[in-house]
DNA sequence: GCCAACGTTGGC
DNA sequence: GCCAACGTTGGC
């Protein structure tokens, strides 16, 4: 049901994990979300076939570049059980895991990124999460006027 | 590299 | 259960 869809946005410092990564990678999963507002929104309501922003974080300008989708629903983020990964958490238990990903799909890159800055400028977009003054949340929704917007300032047409 | 914002941890 | 200390995020 199209109604029930809904959006998203995810947050990425390209020098770790840029939009061309996905496209070379095809899918992902996102994982090493330590938040649980983040975890909460992978593990529960990213349903399949959600579309998702791409930003590009702790860059020079930030910006929204360009668009992904949710193909498999929440499941316990391997990371968390590897000792040798950067996000193992020795508190998680594999039979109550704490952390969860969701895949997401390569979708388009935008003809030119949306930098934070003109974003913050557009009054159609005011009240969107990603533009609240402290937010560092890396996986948040959007609504769906405000990613229509975001869609129609990036000239994308599908 | 600085620092504001804010979530988490741990002593009490 | 409070709250100070600490760590992380992320814009600038």
């Amino acid at each position: 049901m199209s109604d029930d869809r809904r959006y998203w946005l995810v947050k990425s410092e390209p020098d770790v994990y840029s939009l061309h990564d996905l496209e070379r990678d095809g899918t992902t999963y996102w994982d090493g979300v330590r938040n649980y507002q983040a975890r909460n929104m992978m593990r529960d309501d990213m349903k399949t076939g959600d579309l998702v922003l791409y930003y590009h974080s702790n860059t020079n300008p930030p910006g929204i570049v360009g668009l992904a989708k949710v193909v498999q629903e929440g499941y316990p983020d391997p990371t968390q059980f590897d000792s040798n990964d950067k996000h193992y958490d020795p508190k998680s238990k594999a039979d109550n895991p704490r952390w969860y990903v969701v895949d997401v799909e390569f979708v388009a890159h935008f003809d030119q990124k949306l930098d934070l800055q003109g974003l913050k400028e557009d009054e159609a977009l005011d009240g969107m999460i990603l533009l609240r003054k402290g937010n560092r949340l890396s996986v948040m929704p959007v609504e769906e006027h405000h990613f229509q917007r975001v869609l129609d300032l990036a000239g994308y047409a599908g």
